[in-house]
This record gives structure tokens, sequence and C-alpha cells, in this order.
RNA sequence: UGGGUUAUAGUGUAAUGGUAGCACUACAGAUUUUGAUUCUGUCCGUCUAGGUUCGAAUCCUAGUAACCCAACCA
């Protein structure tokens, strides 16, 4: 009768400790640095981290690596918080390396005392020659052996403020022939004289992240500490310092971070994009971040169902972005309310409709009656999309075309009989007749047809800017292709169309309400709507079956 | 070319010496008052070469490829 699941190597791991009582209950982390807005591949972390941990009835702290004040602020420690929020998550702490910079400092006063740190005097230059290279070794610095009174007077200057930045470094006493070039004498503190957006001016040597990171697990007692690839390199020295330290013995673990195809995910880029003015900020619809993919539209549930269906391992990954939006259309389609509008309007005139007449007719919200109704009004004149009529049909076209009958979605079987065109040559007006017996829900008339098209009455519409988002790169991989990945960028990532037709019923609409406008997609209200001014951004658009056969 | 990590359908991810499975994608069909949803089916895979074994994706040997490491960033 039980499942079998299989688990991820992490969760292998963690078993494991659990049942060799190793450890009671998991204690795990998100650690970001607050010098930015979370993206995709931070929510595989955080799902990752927290998912662990509420799976073997566990805690995960939040804990800020703020220990480089030159580039956090407490504008992305905000932002943060509120992004783990509205994935679902809470943590059961909140925690800051700079909580901690009392207790590091004095880490580093018990490796002087042991002879196992010392201050150099070196320049970044000199310190980067005597570093050697991975198929060489490095050389002592001269100041390698200074006593560790010296040390500790001077460690000491160096956090009085003493020094200017750069003057001084405290660097560990390893192997400077390692070959883990980790392990050659790394630096461990620098002088900053820079104002942290915690500690103030309090501090004005800061320890890097080698010295920070691990210390901090140690110190909450963190068991499992959970990293991306990269930082494998780290792992021995992450072991030395607490093996030397003798303190709490949390464990690193790496996995491999998301990429994902026709998107970025580097900080670095993503920062790029919005200061370069290729986006418009960093919750534009079309970022991979979470507060950009929150005002697209995307849910909470989709992008964790998401980041459940990827997996973890620890190979290089590409996932294809058509997963993620598998997830959040899977998601939307059993929460999102079913409405009418029409992006690229062309007039329907019902000529044996009466002039002046209107109906209400009833609309299903949703895919079953549980969804409820709601009322739509119909009348002569409506709007429809240009793209659902065609004056010379193509084959398995079901749809308006002269001749060709089709059902009007909740309302009536119609047949087009006549259509008039402007001096362009565009079609500017459909003429039809309805069957008054077809009516939805009453149809009497026992007429099959095989095209269902949505519309909406033109004397009742509203108006509304409408954005639709296309992927923000044409190349699978921008980072992987030569030259710069903004040459990759796509020009047409951003459509908008400022005069849509939506039904009445959207004046209602909230920020956070999930609509699918039939046929046309999945939408939401823009956080810059007002309601004289109604914006909706799609989210995600249909499957088209029809745009593959044309395609064809 | 020093060290580290990883190789399973197009993309991800399982199988822990015993039937290579699952999801997405693609394709085909059924249903459909959304060409949506739902349902059915199809295509497609163990990096290479040797070896051990009754039996190898898994163990051994030798290759190959990709990624990471020389910030007073994290």
């Amino acid at each position: 009768m039980s499942e079998e699941k299989s688990l991820n190597f992490i969760e292998e791991i963690i078993e494991t400790d659990l049942a060799s009582g190793q450890y009671q209950s998991i204690l795990t982390r998100f650690p970001p640095e607050p010098n930015g807005y979370l993206h995709i591949g931070h929510a595989k972390s955080i799902c990752l981290n927290f998912g662990l941990a509420i799976k073997y009835g566990g805690k995960t702290n939040l804990r800020f690596d703020d220990t480089n004040p030159a580039k956090e602020e407490t504008e992305y420690v905000d932002s943060i918080k509120e992004d783990v929020k509205w994935l679902g998550f809470n943590w059961s702490n909140e925690f800051y390396a700079s909580d901690y910079f009392d207790q590091i400092y004095s880490f580093a006063v018990t490796l002087i005392k042991k002879g196992l740190a010392y201050v150099d005097d070196s320049t970044p230059d000199e310190i980067a020659a005597l570093k050697g290279s991975p198929t060489e070794p490095g050389k002592n610095s001269p100041f390698r052996d200074r006593s560790i009174e010296e040390n500790l007077s001077l460690f000491a200057a160096m956090k009085a403020g003493t020094y200017q930045d750069g003057e001084k470094v405290l660097r560990v006493k390893i192997d400077m022939a390692a070959n883990n070039m980790h392990m050659r004498d790394p630096i461990i503190y620098r002088i900053k004289h820079a104002h942290h957006h915690r500690t103030g001016d309090q501090w004005c040597i800061y320890p890097m992240y080698d010295f920070a990171h691990g210390q901090s697990d140690s110190i909450e007692n963190i068991t499992h500490s959970i990293c991306t690839l990269e930082f494998i390199p780290h792992r021995e020295l992450y072991d030395w310092f607490i093996h030397t330290l003798e303190i709490f013995p949390s464990k690193q673990y790496e996995f491999a971070r998301l990429n994902m195809t026709y998107t970025v995910m580097s900080k670095r880029k993503l920062l790029q994009l919005v200061t370069e003015g290729h986006v418009q900020s960093w919750d534009d619809p079309r970022m991979p971040t979470i507060s950009g993919m929150r005002r697209r539209g995307y849910t909470p549930e989709s992008i964790r169902n998401f980041c459940e269906r990827i997996g973890i391992a620890k190979r290089e990954n590409l996932i294809d972005v058509s997963l993620l939006e598998f997830c959040v259309r899977e998601d939307l389609n059993l929460k999102a309310t079913r409405v009418m509008a029409v992006l690229e309007p062309v007039k329907l005139v019902i000529t044996n409709y009466p002039e002046g007449q209107t109906e209400e007719l009833m609309c299903e919200n949703g895919p079953d009656e549980s969804y409820g109704h709601r009322k739509v009004q119909f009348s002569r004149e409506l709007w429809i999309e240009q793209e659902d009529f065609m004056e010379e049909p193509a084959k398995k076209w079901f749809r308006l075309a002269p001749g060709a009958l089709v059902r009007l979605k909740s309302a009536y079987i119609i047949q087009c009989n006549h259509f008039l065109k402007d001096a362009a040559g565009n079609i500017s007006e459909i003429h039809a007749t309805y069957i008054p017996e077809s009516k939805s829900g009453a149809d009497t008339s026992e007429i099959k047809v095989k095209g269902t098209i949505h519309w909406v009455s033109a004397q009742h519409a509203l108006q509304a800017e409408i954005r639709l988002y296309d992927r923000l790169f044409n190349a699978e991989n921008p980072s992987q292709e030569e030259g710069d990945f903004k040459e990759y960028i796509n020009p047409d990532s951003l459509q908008i169309i400022p005069k849509a037709f939506i039904e009445p019923s959207l004046l209602n609409a909230a920020i956070g309400n999930h609509f699918q406008f039939i046929r046309k997609g999945y939408f939401c209200l823009d956080k810059e709507s007002t309601k004289e001014k109604l914006v909706f951004n799609r989210t995600v658009s249909l499957k088209d079956a029809w745009a593959k056969e044309v395609k064809k």
C-alpha cells in the first residue's frame, strides 16, 4: 500500500541522518544576500529548504547574508521577505549574519591566538601574485609569520578604524600550495569604512563570506546547509573552520541551480536589464523575478509545483520554460474566472436582432457549476475578434466566414451573410443573422456547429489596455551564446493593446484576481490599473491547436 | 594543461547488480457551447571503448564532453 516516491539525494541524506539518530530534527536556512530581488532560481532554493523542513518536521530560518555593506540595502530585505511569504513559507527565525559580528570577531581572535591567522599588509595585487594559479603553488606572504601578539594588536587596530580601506586584511594560515585555491590562506576580514544597513557605522571591518556563512550556520545549529554547486570548493574551508573553531558541525550540501530557457538568471544580468531600460523595473512582468512573476499573474502554487517537478540533482540543467507555463495553466485552469474580452475587435451586426433590444444571458464563470454564473448583456451590435473571421476560409476552419455558422459563446448560433470593407480593404463590419431557437441552454434548433467564438456587446463593453508578453530573449540560453547576452533580447517581448473591449463585470477586478479571457489566455489586473484606465496583463496564453495547424 | 563536479528520450528527473519508469515537449486520435480543459495513444534514451557477472544505467579500467575554482563579492 505504501506509495514509493523516490527521494532526491538530499532527502536521502536527511533520512539517513534522522534514522541514525545523528539528528532528532532538521534545521535548514534560506540565506539570501540582500543586494537584489529574488528570482525563480531562488524560488527553487526556497522550496527546497522550507520544503525539506516541512517534510521532515523541522524548521527553517531566514538569514540575510549581509556581510558586504557596499551592496546591501533594507529595500532588498523587505522585498525578499515579501517574496518568501508570498510563496507561502514561514520562517522560524529572521536572522542576519550581522547579528553575529561580535561572535565572528571573537572567532577570528581565537584563530589568531591559535597562531592560525595573521594580518597581511600586502596590496590586493601582491596577494594575487603570491596566490599562484591552479597549476602552480602559491608562495607565503612576507607577513605570514608575525607574532600572535602583533597580529592581535594589529587586528584590534583594524577594528578600531586605524587603517584605511584596503590597507590590511586578516588571513587564515592554511596552505599556499593547496590544490584548492580557497585553501591558500584565504582572507577572512577586510576593512570597509561603509555604512551598514543594520549595524550602521559600528564596524569598519567585515568578515568575508567564508568566515561568516558557515559560522552563522553553526551558531544557529543548522543541520543541513544547502547551497548551489559553485560553492563546492568552499566546502573544504567551511569544514576547516568548523573543525578548527570546534563549533557545531553544520554540513554543507550542494545542488544544481536552476537555468531556464529564453531568460537569464544572474542578478548582475537582471540588474543590467533594469538599469539599461530593457525592461521597466525589477517587477516587470517579463522578468524571472518573483515580483515580476507575481505581477504577471503567476500563482505561488504554480511556482511551488514547478519547483517540485524540476527536481533536485547535481547536474547542469536548462529547464524548458514550457514546463513553467504548463504549471501555471494547470493551476489557473482551476482558479480563473471565465470572462469575455475582445482584443482586436471587428464589429458584428446581427441584422435580424431588433435595434435597441438587449437581453441578459447567463454565462458560466468556470468549468463546472460550482463556479457559479454571471449575467452578460447581449445586443444587436457586438465586438468579435478579427481573427475569428476569414473571408476565404482555410481548410478545417470552424469559425466565421461568409455563409458559415458559429455559436456565440453562451448566446446564439449565427450565420454570416454579408461583410463590409473599408477603403484600405480591411474587413470593417460583419453582418449575420441569429437563430432565435438556438439560445444557449434552451437550444431547440438541432443545429450543430463546430466553432464557438467569444464576443462583447458593443454598447456595454468597457475599454481596457491589455499587455501581452513574450519571451525576453530569442536565444534558448542567451548567456551561452556568442557575444553579449543583450544582443539576443527579443524586441517584441511586450505588445500593448491600448483599446481592447472587455465585458463590464471586469470593472470589479482586483489585484490578485485571475481571469481566463475565454479563448485568449489567462489575465490579471496590473498594479498600474485604475478605474479610469483598466490595465490587464496576460499571464500566459492558452494552448492553441489552431495556431499549430496554421503553421503547417 | 592542477583540482573539483556531472554525464539516462528534445527537456528535466527516477531506477541504489534483476522488466529503463514518470512529467513536460512534439505528434496522432476521442470528447468539447473555449481549436482550452479532459481522455487515449505514438515517437524518442543509459557519453564512448573495453572488462567483471547468469545478469550492468548501476561495479572495474581507459577515454570523451560539459560545468566550477586563482574577487579585500556572495
